[in-house]
Formats: structure tokens, C-alpha cells, sequence
DNA sequence: TGACTATATAACCATCAGGGAATATAGTCA
DNA sequence: TGACTATATTCCCTGATGGTTATATAGTCA
């Protein structure tokens, strides 16, 4: 796992791949949703109910969720239910809440 | 590091608070400053040259990235020397990276 | 001071993405 | 089959954002 010191320049599709996944994860509504379905798996409707958010924004949220793999979905007769399926969104979000904090406090010494 | 399974809402400032700076990684010219950065510290004619980006937009997605803590600012007389102040972002890029390499191998499982 | 270079900023335009309303689709049950 | 429910999709509007061009700012040096 160390750091590589070597220069990579990245291709430009690999940079785009990699951006388009950040993005996802950057719309405070679908983290909202991610966020809730990290404590348990949910449908849709319980989704609307703990996020605020309309249906039809749910759902469009959750299908660009689910195409990037983010989420899984899982059909339970009328129901469709949403769970986490890359565990490193966990991950993700530890780091930069972590990196939040860093950079709050580094803010905070700034000022006092 | 320990997940834990509480269910913590979040704050709507905090999910914005997290967002921001997802979004910002979420776009391909500046993970093309942070990628060109993790090699060495450069001024902006430098990265100009190498993610080929008009001079404007290189300063412009500089001081996003500044302002957000992501990368540091030097004054070198004529130039401005930039470099990667926030060492999570070498962590956030592994991490998704090889969530993308997951995925891209069940795409492959899948059609195969 | 004046010319020159490096960088930042402003103004503008075009594109994109999020949100809402309405509608379509599909599964369930009587 | 028909009514009902859950979810997905379409259309439309609006705000945000990236890119470009032109310009401002600031540091250097003769």
C-alpha cells in the first residue's frame, strides 16, 4: 500500500472515470441517501420518508446510485429495496470527514 | 476502525460540508492539477503545461482547491508554487480507485 | 520608472444537472 | 379483470459551473 513517488500522469478516461464517481458523491441528496442506508437496507418509500426528499428525486437518485454500483437493488414483490454494495463508500466518507476535521481545526487555529 | 452500525442522520450542513469537497474532486481538470501535484510541487506555467489547460482555468480550479485545504499556496517571487497540503487526497484517489477496479471486474464477471 | 512576466480576476456564454409535476409501468390483491 | 400501490421515467425549468477571452494585479529587472 505505499505511495508510489513515480510520476503517472493518468489518462484522461481513467481521470474522467475516477471524476464521474466523486461526483456521485458529491450532491449532498445523495449522500443523504447513502447516508441512510448505512444503517440498514431500505425501499424507496422509507427512503422519501427518511430524507425529505420528493419520490421521483429518490428514485433518480438511486438509479444513478445503483449504475455506478454504489448501491444494489433488490426487488421484494412490490417493493424495491436499496443496500449498500461498496463498502468502500464507507471508507470515502470516514477519510473525508476526517480531512473535514483536520482542515476545521487548522481554520480554527488560523483565527484564534 | 470499527464501523459503527448507529444510525447518525447527519446534519444537512454537514452532508453540504462533505459534498462540497466530494464535488470538487468530482471534476477531471482539477484531478488532473492533483494528480500532476502528487509528483512534485509545481507553479501554475508548470501545470498549465501538463494537464494542457488554458492558464485561466489552471488558476481558477487552483483556488478551489485552496480554498477547500486540498493544496498549499508558496509565493516564489514571480510565481506561485503549488503542492498537495491535504494528504488524504492521495487516500480518497487509492481508495477510489480500486473501488473502481471492483466494479469494472464484476462488469467483466457479469458479461462473461 | 518602465517594460516584461506570472498569476489572478471579471465578464460572458454554453452546457449540465437537480428538482418538481405529471405520467407510465409493474406488481398485488380482491 | 380492475383498483390500488410502489417505483421509474419523462418533460420542463432554473441555477450552477466550466471554459474562454480580455483585463487587472503584482513582482522583477534594467
Amino acid at each position: 500500500m505505499a505511495r508510489k513517488k513515480e510520476n503517472k500522469p493518468l489518462s484522461p478516461a481513467a481521470l474522467g472515470l475516477v471524476a464521474a464517481r466523486f461526483k456521485l458523491l458529491g450532491e449532498p441528496a445523495r449522500l443523504a441517501l447513502l447516508n441512510s442506508l448505512m444503517s440498514r437496507e431500505q425501499n424507496v418509500n422509507e427512503l422519501v420518508e427518511s430524507t425529505s426528499l420528493s419520490q421521483a428525486n429518490v428514485s433518480k437518485h438511486l438509479s444513478q446510485l445503483a449504475d455506478a454500483g454504489y448501491v444494489n437493488r433488490r426487488k421484494d414483490g412490490l417493493f424495491t429495496v436499496y443496500s449498500i454494495s461498496d463498502d468502500s463508500v464507507f471508507q470515502l466518507c470516514d477519510l473525508m470527514c476526517s480531512s473535514i476535521a483536520k482542515k476545521l481545526g487548522q481554520d480554527l487555529q488560523a483565527i484564534a
